[in-house]
DNA sequence: TATTGTTATACTCTATAACTATA
DNA sequence: TATAGTTATAGAGTATAACAATA
């Protein structure tokens, strides 16, 4: 258990991570957004499968990946066989032309990363990579979380929706 | 120098950490969005500053930073008062409504990641959030990347626009 | 009846551009 | 002329809800 100052910290430094996110995000294709390079690259590190699964690695809605899903398939980068044990469902599969996207993205990626992070040894890159890792494992499917993650009520000592005391009515 | 799988890697956990921060961000009020609690907090940590200062801590452009800004004022969390040097710029500072609020996140904060995070030691919390911290000052300010970072025509090798070669005209 | 996907709608965040006021 | 902010507009990402097809 850590000291609550980590803690706030934690939330400050996962916030500001966001800047780099973009800076990466700003090096893709106009036709290639984030959602749509997330889709492809799962696709191959983890081989064929369906939306569902998909879903489920991106921790987004399976609404949300649909439409990714469609973005990257109107372009001819993944293809959809149909799932020979349920018709409701289709297999998304890398096509030679999204193995090319992805070629690229791994390209522009690496060369960002090489200039900018130029004074970083292999294994500290490592390391950051297996804490990250880590901690979206704590962290689990929150998409599930209500008001509370893994114990119900955790949140009640907070006063669930902002009390009165600090939050007052909209002034002025 | 770290080897290029590792920057691949990166960027997939740096992809994939976006779940954790929406999961961070459900347990926000509804009045307080991430970006109103990113104010917020920053106002606490720097101090009383203008809104140029703000955005550059924030990373985003200043337009974006203005409506943050408006929002969280306009439910009286911050002040805005005359900038006695320069009459087009006025000083930000909390308000105690402010502070409330910024106490209620932080006991939020602090309850979810004491929950998702109770296997990490002190320690672990605090190597990662020193790397995180490393990772974004070694981006720097990455809102003024055009093509390339640090190198001007680092990105040349890569191709520019995606070739034809690697992205082919919209099929079917 | 339950599950897999798709689509419509709405909200947050961000960037660009045009504009006002002041330096 | 240059800078600080504001506002309008547009694009990306996500969630919820309603709906279609199949299990």
């Amino acid at each position: 258990m850590a000291a609550k100052s980590q803690y706030e910290e934690l939330a400050r430094q996962l916030s500001a991570i966001g800047a780099v996110k973009r800076g990466l995000a700003r090096i893709l294709p106009v036709e290639c957004p984030p959602g749509s390079a997330a889709v492809l690259t799962l696709l191959e590190r983890h081989g064929n499968m369906r939306l569902s699964r998909l879903a489920e690695l991106m921790a987004i809605d399976i609404s949300v990946t649909s439409r990714h899903v469609a973005h990257v398939a109107e372009r001819g980068w993944i293809g959809r066989s149909p799932d020979p044990g349920d018709k409701r469902s289709r297999i998304l599969h890398l096509t030679d032309a999204g193995s090319a996207v992805l070629h690229e993205l791994s390209l522009r990626t690496t060369d960002v990363l090489a200039h900018t992070l130029g004074d970083w040894s292999d294994d500290e890159v490592g390391q950051l990579n297996t804490m990250l890792a880590r901690l979206r494992d704590s962290f689990g499917d929150c998409r599930s979380w209500t008001s509370a993650p893994h114990d119900c009520g955790a949140l009640a000592p907070s006063g669930g929706p902002l009390t009165t005391s600090a939050i007052p009515a909209t002034p002025a």
